[in-house]
RNA sequence: GGCCCCGUCGUCUAGCCUGGUCUAGGACACCACCCUUUCACGGUGGGGACAUGGGUUCGAAUCCCAUCGGGGUCACCA
């Protein structure tokens, strides 16, 4: 294969979606693979939606992934796989990278279609257009755009073009093809759209920016791009493409249609599936109080610091913007779905179990490990030598968290306990604020100790909080009831803690090993047959219930003097 | 609705191209048991699928057709 070269190409309008990480992944995998380059391209030619900051936070969540570019907008990470390396830049000086900094060579490649009869400026307005679209629907009609009568293909409409260039309003169109079109997929095979299915669609907006359809065609072709690797959702699009390749006397790249990720309902994974359910749960609240919206729109205002006006626009359903639907989800203490490569990063998820898990949704290396089973643990080293598009499904599939968490818990599993003590420590961090801020003042040593400890429990950075719990208990916490039944009240619990706690001054050292060894001691001194009966009522003393880490561990990051003082208070307080 | 894509356990999938080795394999989940100091981890075992109907063939999950079902897409968004 002659050098390859593929491309992502995000528009910049919020967070990397997690189907988009795929693709990235992909595309990288695929240029990896053939030694070719992988080109990271920005398509922010709707001014509308496009922001800076998206943009960077794409460059981010790619970066997290472990994903570098060849070329695109330089970026240097400053944590991660990738921290400290510069990515991005114009070595064959192909940029820039910014659609919206390109518009001066779409004008000039347009007018050459114009000039050509291929393409013509068009001036009903948007309203009008509307109208039509709407009046076909309802009359059960496939609306298409009708090439008016003074366009005939291949001849330059010079009219119509002076009245653009007069500064009148008004699109291009392409003269769209008379004859079929085929698309050659290397996943799907031949796809055929008959001759008359495509109108003369919009090539350039009012507001002087090409769309979708033309921009990409002409960076495609000038940034060399040989293969387009991309969701199924964009395999409508791609006649359309094809079409303008041949009018423009491009080469068409080779394309690959990736299937869908789709929710467990079946329908396609999307961002606005945040603002379904922040709605449903915003309803839900509603409901509760009864029906009556001003109470509740109110409390969420006042928690959220969105204007109350926006909370009920949302509510209608007028937007569905990702920012008011964590707010609101945060304020109603709702778990949103996790959508966008940031919301996994948030919730403690490792990015190589992320790309291992969203490799496998349409792709398989088709391999056996060593016990002969199907190979589906691997990292993205694996994936730049083995991935390639014939080994890509055609079924969508459905995005399942279960399964994505066990890959996560196996990932940290994998981890050394230093490893994952660092990576806990850094996720924290990042978490900044909330009740579990307070794990990060403990010494180097107690951490270390309470992550090895969580880890095998633990199925994400942020689910080693739950069983982490123990080490920010306030002294002054409460007592289960049952747990204090059965394991204080009940198996003699509070006359072997007594003898327990006596034993405990005299131990040296405290650390997990020997507070380990204590214990065993107990059991075999009290002859008790197990060592439950006292573990347990210790982990009553300790924390309340009868769930922790191993003893060694609790106790040790607890501190002795604390563990004491605990003891003794259970004592007091349940020993008369 | 038009057009396009797809259809193997609940889910992700192997097998399909090059029919027999498929009483359909693996993983996640589930259930049971074992391990156990609680919670986890781990180990062993179990139930569970070729959408339906027609062909072709000695033989079909594999090839063909139809039906049904699911999804995507129909913007001056990308």
């Amino acid at each position: 294969m002659p050098e390859v070269i593929t491309r992502f190409a995000p528009s910049p309008t919020g967070h990397l979606h997690i189907g988009g990480g795929r693709t990235a992944l992909f595309c990288w995998a695929f240029a990896r693979r053939h030694g070719g380059t992988f080109l990271l391209r920005i398509e922010d030619t709707d001014q509308t939606r496009s922001s800076e900051e998206s943009t960077r936070g794409i460059l981010e969540d790619l970066a997290w992934l472990g994903i570098d570019w060849d070329e695109g907008p330089q970026f240097t990470p400053a944590s991660g796989p990738l921290a400290g390396r510069t990515l991005g830049g114009d070595p064959r000086g192909v940029g820039p990278f910014y659609q919206a900094q390109r518009v001066a060579a779409y004008n000039a490649e347009l007018e050459r279609l114009v000039r050509s009869g291929r393409a013509y400026a068009a001036f009903e307005g948007a309203a009008e257009l509307d109208a039509k679209r709407a009046a076909a629907v309802a009359a059960k009609q496939t609306y298409r755009y009708e090439r008016p009568a003074d366009v005939t293909p291949g001849v330059f409409n010079e009219a119509r073009w002076k009245r653009a260039q007069a500064g009148e309003t008004h699109v291009v169109r392409f003269v769209a093809p008379a004859d079929e079109v085929i698309v050659r997929d290397e996943v799907l095979g031949e796809v055929r759209y008959a001759a008359g299915e495509m109108d003369d669609f919009v090539i350039r907006k009012a507001d002087g920016f090409p769309t979708y359809h033309f921009a990409v065609v002409c960076d495609d072709a000038a940034m060399g791009v040989t293969h387009v690797l991309r969701a199924q959702e964009h395999l409508n699009n791609t006649p359309r493409h094809v079409a303008l390749q041949a009018a423009m006397g491009y080469p068409t790249p080779m394309y690959g249609h990736m299937p869908l990720i789709c929710n467990m309902d079946g329908s396609k994974m999307s961002k606005r599936d945040k603002a379904k359910a922040a709605r449903a749960g915003l309803k839900q609240a509603i409901q509760k109080e009864g029906g009556k919206e001003a109470p509740v729109i109110e409390r969420i205002a006042a928690a959220t610091a969105v204007p109350a006006a926006e909370i009920e626009a949302f509510l209608k359903g007028d937007t569905d913007a990702v920012e008011i639907a964590a707010k609101i989800g945060a304020a109603l203490g709702l778990t949103l779905p996790e959508i966008e490569v940031h919301d996994f990063r948030r919730n403690g998820y490792l990015p190589g179990a992320i790309n291992n898990f969203v490799s496998l949704l349409g792709w398989n290396p088709g391999m056996k490990t060593d016990d002969g089973k199907d190979l589906e643990k691997f990292d993205t080293a694996f994936l730049a030598e083995h991935f390639g598009t014939e080994r890509i499904g055609k079924t969508a599939s459905k995005f399942d968290r279960v399964k994505l968490a066990s890959f996560n818990s196996d990932a940290i599993n994998a981890m050394s306990d230093a490893e994952f003590a660092r990576g806990w420590r850094a996720w924290l961090r990042e978490e900044g604020t909330g009740p579990y801020a307070g794990l990060l003042s403990l010494d180097d040593q107690r951490f270390a100790v309470l992550a090895a400890a969580v880890k095998p429990r633990a199925k994400t950075y942020r689910d080693a909080l739950r069983p982490a719990g123990f080490a920010l208990l306030g002294d002054d916490f409460g007592f289960d009831a049952k747990a204090v039944d059965k394991n204080l009240k009940g198996n003699d619990g509070l006359g072997l803690l007594r003898k327990f706690r006596a034993g405990l001054d005299g131990l040296g050292e405290w650390t997990p090993a020997t507070i380990h060894a204590a214990v065993e001691k107990f059991v075999a001194d009290q002859n008790l047959p197990n060592p439950g009966p006292i573990a347990q009522a210790v982990r009553v003393a300790l924390t309340g219930a009868g769930v922790s880490p191993g003893l060694g561990e609790t106790l040790f990051v607890i501190g002795r003097e604390r563990s004491l003082k605990r003891i003794d208070r259970c004592l007091a307080e349940f020993g008369a």
